[in-house]
DNA sequence: ATGAACATACATACCGGTCCGTATGTTAGA
DNA sequence: TCTAACATACGGACCGGTATGTATGTTCAT
């Protein structure tokens, strides 16, 4: 156990230890390589070999690790994005006490910068392009969506109760229509290759949030 | 002219005489082809022999009307799917007594087959694939875009003046916002395959659209 | 009979995937 | 403890298929 551990010191200076030889290391690097491949060119135009000279490795290690191009894109979604997207859309709204509040500054938190705004959402790239080709894709990229308007329309609710928010609002639709204005002007600023889109669209997302407050619980007037 | 041309006649009846050499018919073929292939695939994806066979010719026609594959997408932007939208968004909005009412029920006629659906919003489809690759693409999208969302903006305005938008809408942002409305269920929709999406989102987007009618000139209470 | 409007055949490049070799770790028996 | 035997983790050549694009032949129309 120890022993295995000081083993092969055969280089001190070059190669920390672990550098060859790291199976676990290799996987992420090759899931690192293809969620920016694929989110610079699509899934079905994604070169596995330009991933696999990003990763640092050849064809064996890919195929070792992941049965085929497919499987190693189910798992950049399941790996890669659904963490980001939860990390982003779902945690924040964990134990929150104004849901609006919270929401506006998420929708403000929308990165303006031209990389990420001409590039385009990494969740919605997938979900165009393979929805209808691939019921795989389609499935997982679901859950996402889902999970993202559930934890939104969970917090509304509970806005409701707490009576910040007006009860005339369906939680549910009121959720669905805050993704689709997401989606909607992220779409329209990857088209323009322009953050001023996502700056005006942030600035009327929230617009239409704060008339989702119940009157009377206004905090800015 | 008169003499020498005994000219094969080997199968009269077949063939009315106007079906082969036709120049125009054939490029309309192919851009028709085009555009479902490509609606399919994607433009990069859309493979140029399945464009072929469903348009019933070969290579040499083809380039012979296009100089080589991205030309022939051009054109498919520009004259099927920019006449499209025109006359879907941009000429119903001419000559328009009640802007609101107008922009519902183009809403509403927003297309519920699963087929549409399920297969998306052919300008978003291409924009989202090919604008943050190719500028060629991304300037003819983007001016489809903008005719869009500038005829939205002046109905606005127009009714603005005539007194049943409210006043404080900006025609502009209201404009880009419905839009990012359309697209964004547009893509929910696609990515669920499923028309229940597209049809909460027309309802949601209808109750949008009637909060910019101004108070008192409402024609449904 | 001459150019326009195609059809045909082919060149070339790249794709995902397979195959086999090999270096490295791990285990088991003497 | 040494080492044979095996499992793991890759490297890299190679293959069939398909992609766009080209070069050239053929036919129709005037």
């Amino acid at each position: 156990m120890l022993a295995g551990m000081l083993a092969a010191r055969k280089n001190p200076k070059r190669r920390a230890a672990t550098r060859l030889r790291d199976p676990e290391r290799t996987r992420e690097r090759l899931l690192q390589a293809a969620s920016r491949e694929i989110y610079r060119s699509g899934f079905q135009s994604a070169s596995l070999d330009t991933i696999l000279a990003s990763a640092g490795v050849t064809k064996g290690a890919l195929y070792y690790h992941f049965k085929n191009k497919e499987a190693l894109g189910y798992a950049v979604v399941e790996e890669v994005i659904s963490p980001d997207v939860r990390g982003t859309w779902v945690r924040p709204l964990e134990s929150v006490k104004d849901p609006i509040d919270t929401l506006i500054g998420m929708v403000q938190c929308l990165s303006v910068r031209p990389e990420d705004v001409c590039g385009g959402c990494q969740l919605n790239n997938l979900a165009q392009e393979m929805s209808p080709l691939d019921a795989g894709f389609r499935k997982r990229l679901e859950m996402i969506f889902d999970a993202w308007r559930e934890a939104t329309a969970s917090v509304l609710r509970k806005g409701q109760i707490h009576g910040s928010v007006r009860r005339d609002v369906e939680p549910t639709d009121a959720a669905g229509l805050l993704i689709a204005m997401v989606e909607g002007y992220g779409s329209l600023a990857k088209n323009a290759q322009d953050p001023k889109v996502i700056k005006a669209g942030i600035k009327n997302i929230v617009g239409w949030l704060r008339s989702l407050r119940k009157p009377g619980n206004r905090k800015r007037g």
